[in-house]
DNA sequence: AACCCACAGACCAATTGATC
DNA sequence: GATCAATTGGTCTGTGGGTT
């Protein structure tokens, strides 16, 4: 008598379908996953694919005319941004050993981690080699346009993103599962028809997204306009070094020389920035409080009182629409009101305090953040509405920048002796107004075409959400 | 008020572990 | 050993909240 005795290697089976025990894939494969009348399966459509190499964190250089191709650098219109893209050094180009790893035109680039879902179609011929965790493909031509191809299979990701993969814990975008995925067996004439609706509605999109502002660059250029204040050279000094020591040699914990390489800093920036302008004044001036917010423990219960979070500042104004709640309270709570001025106390070097004002009517007894501090200016004198312009814009952009305090740049903050302190241009009120009648004027040229932008956008998301729809069982 | 730290999202980049 | 896919730790940013 004998015990038989198997041997398997858990390799084996490990990555057999069936054992797959996610239960959000899985529920994927059952409810999510779109199945068409006919379809192909991505390793179908393909003639070839490629994955990218683990480059060395010390190869990428800032210059030169060999691009890595990172996911970082995937728009989300198949583009591919050049604006910050880095680079290998040519050799690497030359180099057999990398041969494999040319982006050639016309390469369907997908990104494997990070938010699943990033497609790109390489549309340049440059020298380009692919980082890892992105995978190219090629398109058989006869089956599928690559661009049609491209913005399917996006769609497809996205939808496999926020079913499986979104807070699920993992990553990654296992290559098996990317070549299982099923779209669409149609005609090429077919799709040449969808692929022309898309283009028109996308030519659009570029035409008009170039004319689009960042609102800080509208504020730029209205107040550079209207006050001479030297917004161009600002920007060109900060490019330039006038000490070759790293703040980081010079700090070494010590306070006052930090301090004074902050200030001079903030000298040199707004001796340029202020040269000629007139009305410079001390915002202290005219402050006639400043108030700190409360920030009590929230929880998900809409029962309680809203909550402001910090982000709740954007755009030169006060969000109401991501609030937190609170059961708690207190005896005295200063609630948000139409009208009130906020800037955030806290945030990166280059965010914090950013102004806000309330321009609509707030929720009931809303409540804001203990990183938010509320002032009240003298209004006699002071236009809140440009004194947040002026916040927001390179002007205060510089000064809080060097003016803030904390020893992580990730979180330095402010209090409300720099909100006294800062020297601005500060015009008679008159003048005031009509800066701020023009900055409104631009900021809302700007959000019209950025409307019109958006749900030229979302039709392109559409076309493919019906055909993908028409196709299904 | 000033400072400090934990966390989460996003992605990079080094490493691992299996296979060629 | 080289190569490949996938994992894991790290960094950066932004945020919330606690402690001194």
């Amino acid at each position: 008598m004998g015990v038989k005795v198997f041997e398997h290697s858990f390799k084996d089976f490990s990555i057999h379908k069936l054992l797959r025990s996610d239960i959000k894939y899985i529920n994927y494969e059952k409810s999510f996953k779109f199945s068409f009348k006919k379809s192909l399966k991505i390793k179908d459509v393909i003639k070839d694919y490629y994955k990218g190499f683990a480059f060395k964190g010390k190869d990428f250089k800032d210059t030169g005319d060999v691009y890595a191709l990172k996911g970082v650098d995937f728009n989300d219109d198949l583009s591919i941004n050049f604006n910050d893209i880095t680079f290998l050094p040519t050799s690497y180009f030359e180099n057999k050993k990398y041969n494999k790893f040319i982006v050639k035109k016309g390469d369907v680039v997908v990104s494997l981690v990070g938010s699943i879902g990033k497609v790109i179609v390489v549309q340049e011929d440059v020298k380009m080699l692919l980082n890892q965790n992105n995978i190219a493909l090629r398109i058989k031509e006869e089956l599928y346009y690559k661009e049609f191809f491209a913005y399917v299979l996006k769609f497809i990701l996205i939808n496999l993103f926020e079913k499986v993969y979104k807070s699920a814990g993992y990553s990654f975008l296992a290559i098996d599962d990317l070549f299982e995925l099923e779209i669409p067996d149609i005609s090429l004439e077919k799709q040449k028809k969808l692929l022309e609706k898309i283009n028109e509605a996308n030519i659009e999109v570029k035409k008009t997204e170039a004319d689009i502002k960042g609102n800080k660059e509208i504020l730029d250029l209205v107040l550079s306009e209207e006050l001479k204040v030297k917004i161009e050279d600002e920007n060109e000094r900060k490019k330039q070094s006038y000490t070759n020591n790293s703040i980081s040699k010079l700090l070494k914990r010590n306070q006052n020389l930090r301090f004074s390489y902050m200030w001079s800093n903030l000298q040199s920036a707004q001796k340029i920035l202020y040269e000629g302008v007139t009305h410079i004044e001390k915002l202290g001036k005219y402050i006639i409080s400043t108030r700190n917010g409360w920030s009590p423990a929230c929880d998900g219960n809409p029962e309680g009182k809203p909550v402001l979070g910090i982000d709740a500042i954007r755009d030169n104004t006060i969000h109401f629409n991501k609030l937190k709640y609170t059961p708690k309270n207190k005896k005295t709570i200063d609630f948000v009101q139409k009208g009130d001025f906020y800037v955030s106390r806290g945030n990166t070097i280059d965010l914090v305090a950013l102004a806000g004002i309330v321009n609509d009517e707030p929720p009931k007894e809303l409540i804001y953040p203990d990183l938010m501090i509320k002032i009240k200016f003298d209004e006699e004198y002071i236009n809140p509405k440009y004194v947040a312009y002026v916040f927001n814009s390179t002007i205060g952009r510089t000064y809080f920048k060097y003016a803030s305090k904390g020893k992580n740049q990730s979180m330095v903050k402010i209090s409300s002796d720099e909100l006294y302190n800062f020297y601005m241009p500060l015009p008679p009120k008159k003048t005031q107004d009509a800066i701020v009648a023009k900055i409104e004027i631009k900021l809302k040229e700007k959000s019209e075409i950025f409307e019109r932008v958006s749900i030229k956008k979302e039709s392109i998301i559409q076309i493919i959400n019906n055909f993908l729809t028409s196709e299904k069982e």
